[in-house]
DNA sequence: CATGGGATTGACT
DNA sequence: GTCAATCCCATGC
């Protein structure tokens, strides 16, 4: 498998990218969390935000593939996607949820929460925890910027489902979690472990 | 220029 | 299960 400290990680199908991205390690700083759960957007499709085309608010998702896209949710939150596919077309793996592994404090001061399971299990949770805000929009993902991905240290088992909170293109099964990770954000898939008989 | 709608979360019934 | 917070931006007149 490719690795994610190259270009060429990013450079491929969103899906791939997304489904590999489980199992990878995001650092901000001091904090670090291993991915659990990332879905893909592309712009053929229109849950994406490049369905529309070249906006302002879309200038780095049509960048070349390994930025951060960060963008702000509801008026509220900060949402952390990498940006894929060749430059000039619009596809980004959000990541969504984390298992933390370093700066567990820190996480906790700036989530205001104890439970480690509930500091990184949803897309605008995790940046909390890491301290990543809008202005690393457009950032390198590779090393040579402020957020890094490093290579898994495993290999997962991924169970896939649909994507969560839209309501265009609901049916396409872009979702990819780690089936044993206790810090997949809810609704858990079919074949996740907590959901499992 | 006015309007509507989110790739969410946390609090509450 | 429901709901408000909150603000940028895409859309339409």
């Amino acid at each position: 498998m490719p690795d994610p400290r190259e270009r060429g990680f990013y450079a491929r199908s969103v899906h791939d990218v997304a489904c590999d991205l489980v199992g990878c390690v995001v650092r901000h700083g001091d904090a670090a969390g291993r991915i659990v759960e990332v879905e893909s957007y592309h712009q053929e499709e229109p849950a994406c935000h490049a369905f529309n085309g070249l906006t302002p608010r879309t200038e780095v998702l049509f960048g070349p593939p390994g930025l951060a896209y960060v963008y702000r949710s509801y008026g509220v939150h900060a949402l952390l996607n990498a940006v894929s596919e060749d430059e000039g077309v619009g596809a980004a793996a959000l990541i969504r949820a984390l298992e933390p592994v370093d700066g567990i404090d820190a996480m906790r001061a700036r989530r205001g929460l104890e439970r480690v399971e509930d500091l990184c299990n949803g897309p605008g949770k995790l940046t909390q925890a890491l301290g990543i805000w809008l202005d690393l929009n457009g950032t390198s993902l590779l090393g040579d910027g402020p957020i890094e991905i490093l290579p898994r240290s495993d290999e997962p088992e991924i169970v896939t489902g649909t994507r969560i909170g839209i309501n265009k293109a609901v049916e396409l099964p872009w979702r990819f979690c780690d089936a044993r990770s206790a810090c997949v954000s809810r609704p858990w898939p079919p074949g996740h472990a907590r959901r499992r008989r």
